[in-house]
DNA sequence: GATTTATTCAAGCAATCGCTTTAATCATGT
DNA sequence: ACATGATTAAAGCGATTGCTTGAATAAATC
C-alpha cells in the first residue's frame, strides 16, 4: 500500500489539540496523548523536546495565524487614512477565528474550545515568544479604537478591549455551557451567529458613557 | 502558652485557596497544600476524605455565599411588584462577589482570583450540589431581566448575560493581566472602578440592538 | 548492497501523585 | 490517675508523572 500515513509528529499534535480542548492543558498527560495518538512515549520528547514546548507549539499553532489575520484586517480598514467604525473594529478583531478554523481541519467546537483554553489557561504564561505579538495586537486595536471612538480615554479603551476579551473567551469556551444550563431552552446557534451577538453586545459596550443609564 | 492556634482544618483550607488563587486547581498537589499550610499530608484526609473533596469545599465556600447575596438583592429591586432597571439588576448580579469579599479575611486579589478559577476552571463542572443554585441565579436574573428590557427575546438575554459572565470571568481572573500587557499604561484601579467599568460595558450591552451601529 | 541517518520501540529511570496504615500524641471526662 | 475519643505524625503503598536509554527498524545516501 503505498498510501501516504500521517505522520507521527502530526498525530501527535492532533491528539494533544483534541485532548487538550476537551480536558485543560494542565490535566492531559503524555501518556493520554501518546495513547491517543497510537504512538510511543518517547516520540513526543523526539519530535518535540518536552511536553512544554510540544504544548507551546499547540498554542502558537493557530493563534499566531489568528493575530496576524487580525493585523492584516485591521490595516485594510485603517490603512492609508482610512477611517473606520468601532463595529468593523471588533469586527476585526474577533472573525479571524472563524477564518482560521475554516482554513484548518479541525471542528469548530473543538477549535473553539481550544482557542479558550489557550486565552485562559496559557500553561504558565503565554509562550516567551507570543508575548510581543499580542502586545503588538493589543496596540494596534486600541490606537484604532481610539481614533474610532475619540470620546473614550486610553485606560477605557484598554478596559473595554479587556471585557471583549472575556466575552469571547467565555464563549468559545463555553459555548455549550449556556445549552446545557438552560436544559435547551437557548438553541445551538452556529458560529456566525454566535459571532453576531458578540458583536452586538462589545459594540455597545464599547460606545457606552460612563455611568450610562440609557 | 494559651494561644488558641489556628485550627488545622482552616490552615489547609486557608492554603488551599492561596494555592489555587494563584496555579488553578488542576496545578495544586496534596503536598503542595500541606507544606504550605504546614501541616501534615493525612490531615487533608482526615478532615475532608479527599482531595476533591477539599476541593469542593473550596469552591462553595464563596460562592454559595455569592449566590445567596444575589437573589437577596434581586428579591429587593423585583419584590412585591417592583420594577427594576437593567442596571440594577446587573449591579445584583456583580457586587456580591464585593460583599462577600470584604466579609472574608482574604485579599481582594486573591479572592477574586479564586473566584475566577472556580467560575472558569471548575475541577471536572461544577460540585453537584452547587448546580441547582447556579440554576436558580441564570433562571431569577433571566425572567427580571426579560421584564425590565422587554424588547429582548429569552434567547437574547441568555446569551447576553452568558457575555456578561465572561466579562466578570475575564476580570476577576486576570484584573492584573491589563496593567503588565500595557506596561502599567492602565492603572491599578480598585476593586469598585473596575465594577463600575463593567456594569457600565455590560448594560449598554444588554441594550444594544440587533445589528446596531449607533 | 553497504553505510549512514532518521525514526520507532520496549523498558525502565527517579520523582511525584493521592491515599492509607499504624502508632504516637493530645484533649477530655470520670 | 486513668480511660476514651479526636487529632497528628512518620512511613510507605501502588500508580502515574515526564523523560531517557539502548536496541531494533525504516528510510535515505553512497
Amino acid at each position: 500500500m503505498m498510501m501516504e500515513r500521517k505522520t507521527t509528529k502530526s498525530l501527535i499534535l492532533e491528539a494533544t489539540e483534541r485532548l487538550v480542548a476537551e480536558h485543560g492543558f494542565e490535566s492531559v498527560s503524555l501518556r493520554d496523548i501518546t495513547n491517543d495518538a497510537q504512538v510511543n512515549v518517547a516520540a513526543v520528547n523526539y519530535h518535540f523536546g518536552s511536553k512544554e514546548k510540544l504544548f507551546e507549539a499547540i498554542q502558537c499553532r493557530y493563534i499566531d495565524p489568528v493575530n496576524e489575520e487580525r493585523l492584516r484586517m485591521l490595516e485594510e480598514l485603517t490603512g492609508e487614512g482610512r477611517v473606520a467604525t468601532v463595529r468593523e473594529i471588533l469586527e476585526a478583531f474577533m472573525r479571524p477565528f472563524l477564518t482560521v478554523v475554516k482554513g484548518s481541519e479541525m471542528s469548530e467546537k473543538l477549535f473553539f474550545k481550544l482557542m479558550g483554553r489557550c486565552v485562559m489557561d496559557p500553561q504558565g504564561g503565554l509562550p516567551e515568544d507570543m508575548v510581543p505579538g499580542m502586545k503588538k495586537v493589543a496596540e494596534s486595536f486600541t490606537k484604532a479604537l481610539l481614533t474610532a471612538a475619540p470620546s473614550l480615554t486610553t485606560e477605557l479603551v484598554l478596559w473595554r478591549l479587556h471585557f471583549t476579551f472575556g466575552v469571547m473567551a467565555q464563549t468559545l469556551l463555553h459555548g455549550e455551557l449556556l445549552y446545557s444550563l438552560t436544559d435547551g431552552a437557548c438553541g445551538d446557534p452556529d458560529a456566525e451567529d454566535q459571532f453576531q451577538e458578540m458583536i452586538d453586545f462589545c459594540e455597545a459596550g464599547f460606545l457606552a458613557e460612563k455611568g450610562a443609564q440609557k
